[in-house]
DNA sequence: GCATCCCGCCAGATT
DNA sequence: AATCTGGCGGGATGC
């Protein structure tokens, strides 16, 4: 087919300019980030992998890397086809201490930065099942082939990775170590860089958590990662994703991910959901009150606090401040869905001021 | 030029 | 048979 590339309207120029692959905006932690804004909330229970991709724009197979890294530090755990249920930040000190403990049995508790032979985790060795997926949980029998995958699957290495850091003294960790350790006896330097790239891959999700942090080896440029710990977990489950306090080091968050181009196939016929949040607008949505978090980042609180300046304010000064923040935010919202979870915030508060006001 | 890691193919599991 | 899951590694992007 002929290609008369040179010939493009100016809106093609405009969405061409608009095409600028960054793939910072497309990273797994990015992802996370945002995935915990949509889902880090009170009256989140249940949630399946297509809305969670068609809400955050992303493929099917990126939800799935994210729930089996969350699965594995106990934020979310699968319960069925295409289901998995919220269980939020308190779960994850519970995890945490399960898999030190795990891990201590497992012998993690070697030093692991410059040691690769301690001896890796087969899943059949753990009897405490502690968020298995279902179905896993029974068979004790379990076959080899399962055995198999599951030694390679991501929630696996994620809690190894994990053990890593609980059980060690080792308070940084290369990638490098830990695939070596990780890999038991195999040396080949193809399972080995498979093996980093998922590692970077959880790195990813853990430091968007807050969890690890991305440092490097005293005296040396070798990164390395720090485990920052479960200290104030609870805390951070309701400040972390809304947007008080970014990682400085990527401005996770701040725009929902994956939505632009591609990185080299260019799929037009896409039907992802372009969605661009903005910092600013994001920082004008705080949370209710330090450590309590009603509605993430849609929490109409700032509205409350607003009446609260206001002295005297009626019930209509509160719609009128809804409509103005509304009005304020509603535009920056191209996401289909997000404004749809706006309006359908929007209308709920509405209805429960009038309902104040009725009262 | 190495570090990082997105992307999507496709095999195997599940319904 | 259709659909869901998710390991895997090519190769693009970042630094």
């Amino acid at each position: 087919m002929e290609k008369m590339s040179w010939i493009v309207s100016s809106q093609d120029a405009d969405a061409l300019a608009l095409q600028s692959y960054s793939r910072k905006e497309k990273s797994l932690g990015v992802l996370v980030s945002n995935f915990m804004r949509l889902y880090n909330r009170d009256d989140v229970d249940l949630f399946g992998i297509d809305e969670a991709a068609a809400k955050l724009g992303v493929e099917r197979r990126r939800i799935y890397d994210v729930v089996n890294i969350l699965e594995s530090i106990g934020v979310v755990s699968r319960k069925g086809k295409n289901l998995y249920s919220w269980n939020g930040f308190v779960h994850i000190p519970r995890s945490l201490h399960h898999l030190k403990e795990e891990g201590l049995r497992e012998g993690f508790g070697l030093s692991t930065i410059c040691s690769s032979s301690h001896k890796v985790l087969h899943d059949d060795e753990s009897e405490d099942s502690f968020n298995l997926p279902p179905g896993d949980q029974d068979n004790s029998s379990s076959l080899s082939k399962m055995d198999h995958k599951k030694e390679r699957s991501l929630w696996l290495l994620s809690q190894n990775f994990v053990k890593m850091f609980l059980c060690s003294h080792d308070d940084i960790i290369t990638l490098d170590s830990a695939a070596k350790a990780l890999l038991s006896d195999s040396q080949d330097s193809m399972h080995m860089r498979t093996k980093v790239r998922r590692l970077y891959d959880i790195a990813n999700v853990l430091s968007s958590m807050e969890l690890i942090e991305k440092t490097h080896i005293p005296g040396t440029r070798k990164p390395a990662y720090k485990w920052l710990g479960s200290k104030s977990l609870t805390e951070k489950g309701s400040s972390l994703f809304n947007s008080t306090n970014e990682s400085k080091k990527r401005v996770f968050g701040t725009e929902i991910t994956n939505l632009s181009t591609k990185r080299n196939k260019t799929d037009c016929s896409s039907n992802y959901i372009r969605t661009r949040y903005k910092k600013h607008d994001e920082e004008e949505m705080k949370p209710a009150a330090k450590g309590c978090y009603v509605f993430g980042p849609f929490s109409p609180t700032d509205a409350s606090k607003k009446n609260n300046n206001n002295v005297g304010t009626n019930n209509n000064g509160r719609l009128q401040d809804l409509e103005a923040l509304s009005s304020t935010h509603k535009p920056q919202y191209c996401n289909q869905d997000v404004t749809g979870l706006l309006g359908y915030y929007t209308e709920a508060w509405n209805k429960w001021f009038e309902e104040l006001d009725r009262k």
